[in-house]
DNA sequence: TTTATTTCTTAACACAGGTCAAGTACTTCA
DNA sequence: TGAAGTACTTGACCTGTGTTAAGAAATAAA
């Protein structure tokens, strides 16, 4: 009964663990698919993050808005990534931040309780998740370096040659934010370079 | 044959996961017990980082020196934590950090190998592994936002506030350069905060 | 189409934090 | 105890990025 979508999953799954035929059925049974239209939310402020989910196909923004106002772009995620509020799915208190959908967007999503199971049952899934925490862990501790002492025109070089394909799906607002910077900014970084 | 430093990882590892009498040898008996004078390295650049270390006592720095001949901390790690270079030790590559005792420090560490080969006999300790990897991610992306979205000033509060005993342990410099400022701005920052 | 809305750019000005340089106070160790 | 090194502070000046405000360009809606 399984279906393309969540086979795109198995496929990720297994470049990291092994895991067997039943292993594999285990894993889809736990999961749930469903789509989103661009511009509406997947979580609201206030709300616990009941879910992680998969993106299948589409892409993804978490964002919170400060005192001020201001919108602050955490992550962009696009196919085949996972997005969530961590921090409140495993404690299951609300979140501070929204989960938007940028694009219609495809997606399969497990339960809290649900993972904790699957966890029980598959242990090459914990195994699988200590994989791409280990990953995410290594990967935003770059990201904060680079925040702290590289300047922006850098940044966004670097997020350029590494992620070109952003630039095609994502307005520059958006990536400012993510960078950690305002638009205007980015929009001075972009003419210095075209000279 | 368990000494009371390897039974402080046991105690913490126990905090998150079940085990059994003979997970707790098998996990004792895959670590090595050690220590380091203070000002002494654990690693240097172009070393690769062959294990991964659980601070007993004491307490160690992780830094990188830039182009300009600055030093950037990125990480200050006391009793009962973990310290490494995560990217060289899972890679087996190079690493480009410094790892340096700053008092001295008891400790005891696990190779990769051993440890790949302690995640098959004990999956339990994949689990704490995965856990781990989870609370560091998210502490470190709530670094991250921070360190781009507040300033420095609420940072350096922050810390006073929640690790009052680093203030106790640390040089100024080094948690200015954690904080991502110069010596000079920290110091002016304890100077308004005076009044 | 035309209109409305969103995205992007530009300019003038402000400010946090960096840089450079000097001086003081605190540690460490002979 | 004194000398040398390290840690911390202060001041003058500089720079990258933020802020505010406006307009142009692109996109979506009617």
């Amino acid at each position: 009964m399984t279906t393309p979508e969540e086979n795109k999953l198995i496929y990720y799954v297994k470049k990291w663990v092994n895991i067997t035929k039943d292993d594999e059925s285990a894993i889809l049974s736990a999961f749930e698919q469903a789509t989103i239209r661009k511009k509406k939310d997947l979580l609201v402020p206030g709300e616990i993050c009941k879910y992680n989910y998969f993106i299948v196909k589409g892409c993804m923004r978490t964002y919170y808005i400060d005192d001020k106002g201001v919108e602050h772009i955490y992550h962009l995620r696009f196919d085949n990534n996972w997005i969530g509020d961590l921090e409140s799915f495993f404690s299951q208190k609300p979140s501070k931040y929204y989960i938007e959908a940028l694009e219609d967007t495809q997606y399969i999503r497990i339960s809290k309780d649900r993972l904790d199971q699957l966890y029980d049952e598959v242990p090459a899934f914990d195994r699988y998740f200590r994989i791409l925490f280990q990953k995410a862990y290594v990967n935003t501790l770059k990201r904060l370096n680079a925040n702290m002492w590289e300047p922006a025109i850098d940044r966004y070089n670097d997020m350029l040659k590494e992620h070109p394909d952003m630039f095609q799906r994502v307005p520059l607002t958006y990536i400012a934010s993510y960078l950690g910077i305002t638009p205007e900014s980015l929009s001075r970084i972009r003419k210095k370079n075209n000279r």
